[in-house]
DNA sequence: CATGAATGAGGATTCATTCAT
DNA sequence: AATGAATGAATCCTCATTCAT
């Protein structure tokens, strides 16, 4: 499932005609255009995405794609329902319940973090769905449940934190969830302008190294139980 | 080939709003597709805003767009320059070198906070903007020095912080900055997908209410020194 | 946004004439472009010309023009390209090689002014290219060689006459090419300012008759040895 | 009437202001805005003009020019007039009456040459009209007889040549200004396209001084009595 | 006399989509 | 399964021309 690899059918054209031999394999050719939309996708948003640049980048003809996906509006959600349900599964394996809560948070945060590194595509796709007030979105999934598992793994980490002194009581997972994901996905998704802004190479190895530390940090700061009053 | 004779010369109403009647005032004709350009291009991006649809919410001729702006692209980067002008006024307007370390960074954090939930447009631009590598937003500017005076407030709260005990040594002001503005910012960009991923209405007023005071709490657990070592 | 459901198949039509059935054979659809671009580009110039008055003439889609030929300039380049190419052709078949020199050279000289009587097009696609400095001319062809051959083939008549005393010696072949071409083009060419200027009807079979005598006469004239000094 | 050259009002800008002051001279404004359209008409054409370049090339505001000249075609017409009212009032001042036949001839032929050598705006407008037919020269003139006189001093230089013995009896005028004209036009008209076919500067000086010569042999050996048959 | 503001009617080009093989 | 041919509906932008001062 991984969307965001390039997969070239790469024909080896046997004849002289057509360099790009026709693979004659649903499976794969439906791969490779699901892969090669969630490029164009995340490049150009869902308005400037063209189905024929689509067409190319999976080296098939236009026309296939529609055979598969019907429409492009079906093919858009096609990819964001495999963007989410990759990333949902990757959550998944993180298997939090196992550790100690400040070492799972910092997993989480970390898991978050790189998470976003490794698939630009997912934060362009993200961004392209608020533009549209989340409407594919809507239209894909119940994912209703997708979700739960996750924040319930949460919920379970601040309540162990909370009752063994490592966190402050009665945390809300979602919030928690968000704080990390803001910082997370913020940086990544923005690093343009603020380059532009503030004259720095956000995405220098180190950088990004640092950033990550930086949100675990954060979040396990704002988890610590206060020391005395906070106050101003 | 040749056109002869056409004057739609239009209706009158004189009434401030939805006047159909030519301004004949520069200034101000100029004013209102900026203002109708930038609802456009936050609305639906830069390839989807539709000029047509900008001459129609200005309530001016289409062709006037061109004159006034010349090209869709020249719009967008007036739009992205004015926006971007009016948020660096308004935080010059901070005077957070008047303030003790602490309020100044609540200061500094809720203002940034406000002013995205009162202006979704500029988030969209931000989006919008990230979407295109922020290619307008270097064409549009030598806004060099625009951010300078703003890193260096910060810079000089964080100093003091570090000098009066508030806050922990040689913090980069940069970091604190997208640190709060990340937090801002995703919550209220994203929060389309986030409502459907976790059914939560998060622009209920209480919970914007909410939701800045956490972004003030969650930057100054992070600027306060620790008590002993972070790690857990 | 979306464009649903539009299916126009239009009628049959088998007649070869006006057939709005589409052709689905490429070649065939664009030549029937080419053939009617020629005709429109002749008939209005390079900025005259409407790409929608093209695909009227041709019978078929817009947008087929686009898919065939990319834009209106390269359409244009692509036109002209044929009309020289015809012209080369026809005058590789003359073999004035085989002629005796004065044969020859009013072989050369009808058709010549044959070729413009029968093509117009031709002399409108020369007219524009002209109005628009060659550009497209240049971008056009490495007609390097093109005209090589009928001026080789011209220098032989001119150097044969010479020997046997039928001209005089040492012509420039290009400056007979050119006399020659001269008096076809302007006549047929500004044939509309003439006769307004004129008042009498250029076109009449007889007249065009008669001034292809009178190019051969002149041209013969021209080349016809001396009696003594040319000087009055 | 020197139309073909340039006329820039050229403000000298005493204020600091709009560094083109209004000139408020009816007449040299008239003929600036004249002068204007001529080059940008012959230039581009009749389509491809732009009212708003001739506004610019003449320094003044576009909508004076319709005050003016009323409309697009007008103006065009004005020009046309103006460079035809022109070239027939430099030959009415030839007085070919007064010249031995040959000197006549070639007096006619040299005039003819270097008119169309100096004035190229006058070859552009006579291509443009026949691209449109010659549309605009007949609703601009009566210019029935501007032609007459010239022709007139034609025939009496062909008729006192053949009482004479220098030339052929019974040529038409007609045919001899169309032969004269057309290798003037045809080589100043096209040397574009013929540049790019033969590979040849036709315009540099000392090739543009043996054109008139050249043009001058041709009439003279097309006009002079043969010395047996023509035929070889 | 002179000008800036404003407009309707195109015109080239793009694009998602369907047809026919 | 796969593809080239074909199309209707926009969409950006240009241009001659008019309005109001």
């Amino acid at each position: 499932m991984a969307l965001d690899e390039d997969s070239r059918t790469g024909g080896r054209a046997q004849k002289p005609a057509r360099a790009k031999k026709p693979v004659r394999d649903a499976e794969r050719t439906r791969a490779a255009v699901l892969a090669a939309a969630m490029k164009e996708f995340a490049e150009s948003g869902y308005g400037g995405a063209r189905i024929d640049n689509v067409a190319k980048r999976a080296g098939v003809n236009k026309q296939l794609i529609y055979y598969y996906f019907g429409s492009k509006e079906d093919l858009y959600v096609a990819v964001l329902d495999s963007a989410y349900t990759a990333l949902r599964s990757a959550e998944a394996e993180l298997h939090l319940a196992d550790l100690d809560p400040v070492a799972g948070i910092r997993e989480l945060a970390l898991f978050n973090w790189r998470y976003h590194v490794k698939h630009p595509n997912l934060i362009s796709l993200v961004r392209t769905e608020n533009l549209h007030k989340a409407k594919y979105l809507k239209r894909s999934r119940r994912l209703s449940d997708l979700n739960s598992p996750l924040i319930a793994a949460i919920a379970d980490l601040l309540e162990r934190g909370a009752r063994n002194g490592q966190f402050r009581a009665a945390m809300d997972p979602v919030e928690v969830y968000v704080t990390i994901a803001a910082l997370s996905f913020y940086y990544l998704a923005n690093h343009w302008t603020l380059e532009v802004n503030f004259k720095r190479d956000l995405l220098a190895p180190d950088r990004l190294e640092a950033w990550g530390e930086h949100i675990v940090e954060v979040i396990l700061a704002f988890l610590r139980p206060p020391p005395g009053p906070i106050s101003a």
